[in-house]
RNA sequence: GCCCCCAUCGUCUAGAGGCCUAGGACGCCACCCUUUCAAGGUGGAGAUCACCGGUUCGAAUCCGGUUGGGGGUACCA
């Protein structure tokens, strides 16, 4: 418990996502230090969607933030209905499309009180503005040419069928505020212009919900990302002129592209949804996540959310942004997939791999897949040899891989007859991993072969792979017919080839 | 252009004036283990703490400037 909230309050924070794409990788980090702080702190985490850029939302995006969330193992105490239910908490709806009488009537209290105006400019006539300004070298910016209209000039532009947008008139002064990470900030606010905060076509933006929900929601401490730090003197200007209490503000920073620039899906794969998809461990992104930009200052660095929400402190994460490290997210999901028992990571698995693998098999192969996994969805790969059928596997190589350097086809085929016989010689129940390796290396002195050049093209022909699991293993779980089946395979292969020539 | 923010190994970071000849992790290299690939183990390379001034007995840590990077500057969020 470290942090104080304006005059008291209690802690209340807030996650508000737009629903115009699915989640992105930095919205869920915003969400998870949200919704670290509510935990650290024992205040309350409100979900709130900012769906007033109608053109772009879809509910479809709205489900993918939600489901995503919910994967990482966030959850909200206030939010909207999910699947037709009622919203969650007192100050709903935390849809801002179902708010907008509320937007309309603050918009016509700065009408009243002369802090906000109608503004009847064309988008043609603020570009043609701009691009004065721009010539001028002037910083581009709205010239104030509706802030003064007269009731007569307003009659004769609305006359001319024109609809008018609502500006809020910004006031001159200085704006300072404590950032909660970045400490005392200051902005002149009079370099803005005056900004649009309800369009002509009626829908209210941004920069002016924002304000209003944050105060509708009593949320005490506005952390964000800190694409937004410009933005909030307009905020806390807004605040002012609305009467209301200003909460604190804490600007995370950003997550970035190898090349430093803020993360974008054009240089990076920035959809929660689809890391989830590769088969990445939610544990794993949440751990991964929360070190971006922030560090408990131990060397330990495996944690889960409830040992992160006891650790994390909003006030000590940096303030440089941090390079989203997809090799180092492997590592980490690594780490989480070998921590599972063999049970629980069948249990993740079983959605990345065909239903022809039976429940069984698949906890069977765990064990030899486990330490070979970055994602669940390698798992795939790994274990293709099990599902394939014996001519699928065969085609995989050609007779020339079978043989070693130091041996010759001929050679090689009799080596695999060899250890053929011996394996059909097993019974099925004897088919053990290390019944089959101890006959594999007797055979393979026998004939006087290293093991490493016997066990190659006993690999290639059992799993049609150079790369498999443990040769020994796989071969138990394919049995003991399965097996002599594809050595002979890999004999009659390399007979043909003879043969050719 | 203007405004704001930032700056420790390639990357994520520890570091809140002496504990730093700067620690850890990822990645990289080597060796060990080994039936492949991994995993694991051991060791190594890698940062004149962006630069320049200042404050101080003492600065990666405080102050100023410079440079570099990023963000914002919409009738998007």
């Amino acid at each position: 418990m470290s942090l104080t909230s304006p005059d008291g309050r209690p802690i209340r924070v807030r996650m508000a996502p737009s629903p115009t794409g699915p989640l992105h990788i930095g919205t869920a980090r915003t969400s998870l230090y949200n919704f670290l702080t509510a935990r650290h702190e024992a205040g309350t985490f409100v979900l709130r969607i900012e769906d007033t850029d109608t053109a772009r939302s879809t509910e479809a995006y709205e489900r993918d933030i939600i489901e995503s969330l919910h994967w990482l193992g966030i959850s909200w105490d206030e939010g909207p209905q999910v699947a037709g239910g009622a919203d969650v908490g007192e100050l709903g709806p935390y849809r801002q499309s179902q708010r907008m009488e509320r937007y309309a009537r603050e918009a016509d209290r700065l009408l009243a009180s002369g802090a906000a105006y109608r503004c009847y400019c064309t988008a043609e006539e603020l570009e043609a503005v701009r691009r004065e300004q721009d010539a001028a070298r002037q910083p581009p910016r709205y010239n104030g040419r509706c802030r003064s209209l007269t009731d007569a000039e307003r009659v004769a532009l609305e006359a001319e069928g024109r609809r008018a947008a609502i500006r809020f008139h910004v006031p001159a002064e200085t704006i300072r505020f404590h950032d909660l990470i970045r400490g005392a900030v200051e902005f002149d606010n009079g370099l803005l212009g005056d900004f649009v905060i309800v369009r002509a076509d009626g829908m209210p933006l941004y920069h002016f919900v924002v304000v209003i929900d944050d105060e509708a929601m009593a949320i005490t401490h506005v952390i964000r990302g800190e694409d937004h730090l410009s933005n909030t003197p307009k905020h806390i200007a807004l605040i002012r002129a609305l009467g209301y209490r200003e909460p604190f503000f804490g600007h995370i920073p950003l997550i970035l592209n190898p090349d430093r620039s803020k993360m974008s899906k054009r240089k990076s794969q920035t959809a929660m949804s689809a890391y989830r998809d590769l088969g990445y461990l939610p544990e794993a992104m949440v751990n991964f996540l929360a070190f971006l930009g922030w560090s408990p200052g131990t060397e330990e660095e495996i944690f889960t959310l409830d040992e992160l929400a006891k650790r994390f402190e909003i006030e000590k994460v940096h303030k440089a942004g941090a390079v989203f490290d997809a090799e180092r997210l492997d590592h980490l999901n690594g780490v989480y997939i070998r921590a599972l028992t063999d049970e629980q990571l069948a249990l993740r698995l079983r959605p990345f791999i065909p239903d022809a693998l039976d429940d069984g098999s698949l906890l069977r192969i765990v064990p030899l897949v486990k330490e070979r996994l970055v994602r669940l969805a390698d798992a795939r790969e790994l274990v293709a040899f099990l599902v394939e059928r014996d001519a699928e596997v065969a085609a995989r190589y050609d007779a020339e891989e079978l043989v070693p350097k130091r041996a010759d086809a001929e050679g090689t085929a009799a080596a695999l007859a060899q250890a053929r016989a011996a394996l059909e010689a097993l019974d099925p129940a004897d088919f053990s991993a290390e019944v089959i390796e101890a006959r594999c290396r007797t055979a393979a002195d026998e004939l006087g072969w290293k093991a490493g050049d016997f066990f190659r093209p006993l690999r290639l022909a059992v799993t049609g792979r150079a790369v498999s699991p443990p040769l020994f293993g796989s071969m138990e779980l394919l049995g003991r017919d399965v097996t002599v089946a594809r050595i002979d395979a890999a004999v009659d292969k390399l007979r043909q080839r003879a043969v050719a020539r």
